[in-house]
DNA sequence: CTTGACTCTGTAGTTGGGTGCAGGGCGTAG
DNA sequence: CTACGCCCTGCACCCAACTACAGAGTCAAG
């Protein structure tokens, strides 16, 4: 099973036909080769990198953030440390994501309990939940 | 202190002045009073608001999804179990995003321990972190 | 009482991320 | 060998979320 048509992957990773052409032009895919008529033939783990470009962008990724996580990989061409520098500036804009996620977690759980119980707290616990002074906070 | 002109809310958000006024426009915070002249004149929590707003951006909600966010709170209009059940279904999809960024959190440390490391590993661990097949993924 | 920074409304333009043709060429099942 | 579904390129268009004027009024420091 090698080969897929760009039809089969877009299927495959959920999307469609024409985004995947636009991500190739983005250059979040690469280009893949071609048979003679033209027909682009996709290794089968494209689906893998275009899922990874949908959950991605559902976290708030933009696609230029997207191709610098997708570019980080055990590339000779690029110093170890490199990698390692920018792979800690990613884990660090994660870090800050599941904070702030954290926190309306909790201030939804606090609406529950709330709501069910009797006793008046604040009226709307999630504007409590996000707020605090800036500090380097992402790189967008 | 009371009352921001539009000018000082934004700043302290650290938005625009014009997205101030596109919010309003949209919806997403409330006509605040105004003077003789027509100035808004803003309550000072409005900024908490503006930040949440700002802040769940980058957590890859879109501004409709906020406004349903911002919406829940105790409110004798609706049902408590409403509120509740609309909670819960927030939850679940802040649950999910978490659960992606702690894969891609861990593709990443991976990443690091690779470069680091001698032992050849799989040359993008990142690829690996976000693949799985659909399983009724959120609300966009 | 002027001047420069700020505000108002209204409308138009921009950016990011796609989406949809038209007009033509493949590919394969019947 | 043809009909139907896919694929190609190129380009126009779309929506969300801003962003930038223009033209007119306001406010406060000096």
């Amino acid at each position: 099973m090698e080969a897929l048509t760009i039809g089969e992957v877009a299927k495959a990773a959920g999307i469609g036909v024409e985004t995947v052409r636009f991500y190739e032009r983005e250059g979040l895919i690469a280009e893949p080769p071609r048979r003679e008529s033209g027909y682009r033939q996709y290794p089968p783990d494209t689906v893998q990198r275009l899922r990874f470009i949908r959950r991605a962008k559902d976290l708030g990724f933009t696609l230029k953030q997207i191709g610098g996580l997708l570019g980080l990989r055990v590339d000779p061409t690029r110093s170890c440390a490199d990698v390692r520098t920018l792979a800690k500036a990613k884990m660090a804009d994660i870090e800050a994501k599941m904070l702030d996620l954290a926190r309306i977690q909790a201030a939804l759980t606090e609406l529950v309990r709330t709501c069910r119980g009797k006793g008046p707290t604040s009226a709307c616990p999630i504007l409590d939940a996000l707020d605090e002074e800036e500090s380097g906070h992402g790189d967008r």
